[in-house]
DNA sequence: TATTAACACGAAACCGTTTTCGTTCAATAC
DNA sequence: GTATTGAACGAAAACGGTTTCGTGTTAATA
């Protein structure tokens, strides 16, 4: 086992000061050729790395940036990591990804960890439990610290930092305009429960599209399930056992390929007898049978613009207090849920 | 914006040195009880919380996990970084994720990022690239600097480490001997190229299955894809028009899917015409129509464990150099893609 | 010959902790 | 009255770098 060498270990070999190796690797001025050519070449010899965390404690910059997301195994919250990475990563840093799994709990104590020294911004979105206590203390304080912080997808108005988000409101909207276009009058909204912002937003854009054409909204065909755990199978057969619809839109991907399943098996035909129109593009709607017609939300995009928006922020000397919300455009994937 | 507090700043504050700030905040022996109320009160009141990257220097140990891996958005890798996270989290360890995306290159430049001191240890899956070169220095380098590394799912036998992962041999083996059972015998296997050292052990347990049962294989019915980009639809699709099938085997969720709506295009009826049999048992397979028979890898788990494994050989002050292979046994998930 | 400037390098502070090893002072023992 | 002990605290080194500010040497200039 070679353990990893030091500044100090090339100074004593060589017999020069810690300053002038310090020096000659970052190729300064003030170095004698030489002595440099020297330096360099012991130092590549014996694979000389700096270490990172000295280099932080001195520059008070760790090159990481901290993800905090309610849950992995959603689709679109991956879609978001890998852009964070594509774009964090070709810009030198690393992503420390924490799970706050729907917890108000988690959510703080992987904050507190990170925020002391270990990361030099956060990207977030808030725990269902989070934005349904509507308590932003945690954030609050990073964001006093001086922290950078860009929440993405599920926000808070509560906190002034930068935000990326789509327009959940115009993509429920949009979705909802084209089946209403298509003839379908009975849509049912399958959503969860209104304090998640993201959830608030589908239900007002599918609202609005009502109104706008003049139709009347059956208020029994909105159902509100739960976020947390296992999707609630049962309220779903219920609901399509006591409602008459003709078309579902459903604000993720989950809730629509298993209501998908409990039709077919009810033995209605997707497209021709009951539309369906789901949130994120992710693989479940493209596998599905038939293919989901959806509103996609640009995960990768996503990610890509909060890496971008916090790294400006935390490389950006001036302390200027501005911030921006960036909403990106949903846009409607069509495939063979919905009459072409 | 207030800055956050140090050790310095109580010291000079409550007019005693540093070194007794420390040691009452750590409720030393040494130090009176006076002292020791005023600085934890005065520490508190502040909400004074050591830097992490002091420390770490310091102890040469940073609390981090480094995770690589191939990929994100493949739902077995988010349940086993979901598994170590847990895990993790639980022992007060924070994990990097770092993604190779399939590219041996990326998976060099992200382990000499975390190998310079930001993280204690590495838990990793072997890219495709890297599996393909059969260049495993960058392991050896980190293995020999003395960092503790758990190989999981795609490992290698040419580094000396731990290892996690399922018995994928035994798992094709139990799958294709169940379609065997049922009187299958035209039995399709979906795989990769053989450098993938899951995609070998899944094609010998299928091999296996056959010899077991005096079952001449026909070698037409092996379809290798490759692991890189997106599914080579074009190829499934040749493949099922050029070949007679009753069942298929395949080695992940996304084929298993595809070809299974390429099937039903054409007319059969899934389990009675012919069944499937997938890996990973994930969303994918689970609201598939119908859903999916499938080898479940216990992701999760997989990960708790490598966490374990690590974290184990982090905190062991010992270098005993004994490593050890932790084969977790697959089970078979019954659904409706194949006949009960 | 004395002054000066350029050059090449080293000493030391600093980042924020932890920890070892004094040191001071008062109380006790002899 | 002196030596010993222990309690309570501080100084300083260490972790591994970066950076500012000397400083000694040499060569060019006055």
């Amino acid at each position: 086992m070679k353990a990893k060498i030091t500044l100090k270990d090339i100074a004593r070999e060589l017999e020069v000061s810690i300053s002038t190796v310090s020096k000659a690797l970052k190729n300064s001025e003030e170095i004698s050729r030489d002595t440099k050519e020297k330096v360099q070449a012991f130092a590549k010899l014996y694979n000389y790395k700096p270490n990172n965390i000295a280099i932080s404690l001195k520059n008070k910059r760790t090159k990481n940036i901290g993800v905090v997301i309610p849950a992995i195994v959603h689709h679109f919250f991956t879609t978001v990591i890998r852009g964070i990475e594509k774009y964090a990563n070709a810009h030198g840093y690393n992503v420390i990804v924490c799970l706050s799994e729907e917890s108000f709990d988690k959510e703080v104590i992987n904050m507190e960890m990170l925020a002391n020294g270990s990361i030099d911004g956060f990207i977030m979105s808030l725990s269902s439990e989070t934005q349904q206590k509507g308590d932003y203390n945690h954030l609050k304080e990073v964001t006093e610290q001086g922290i950078p912080v860009v929440l993405f997808d599920r926000i808070t108005n509560e906190i002034d930092c930068d935000k990326v988000v789509i327009d959940d409101q115009f993509g429920a909207y949009m979705a909802t305009k084209k089946l209403i276009d298509q003839g379908r009058r009975k849509i049912a909204l399958i959503t969860t429960d209104d304090y998640l912002s993201v959830s608030k937003a589908r239900t007002e854009g599918y609202r609005k599209a009502f109104e706008e054409s003049d139709i009347e909204i059956n208020e029994s065909r909105i159902l509100k399930l739960s976020t947390m755990g296992i999707v609630d199978e049962e309220r779903i057969q219920e609901f399509f056992d006591s409602n008459e619809v003709d078309a579902v839109l459903c604000v993720n991907e989950i809730f629509t390929v298993y209501s998908m399943r409990l039709v077919q098996e009810k033995g209605l035909n997707i497209p021709n007898d009951i539309s369906f129109i789901g949130f994120t593009d992710g693989k479940l709607s493209k596998y599905a049978n038939p293919s989901l017609t959806v509103v996609a939300q640009h995960g990768e995009k996503m990610g890509e613009i909060a890496a971008q928006m916090l790294i400006d922020k935390v490389e950006s000397e001036k302390e200027e207090e501005s911030f921006q919300t960036k909403i990106l455009e949903p846009t409607l994937v069509i495939r063979n849920s919905t009459i072409n």
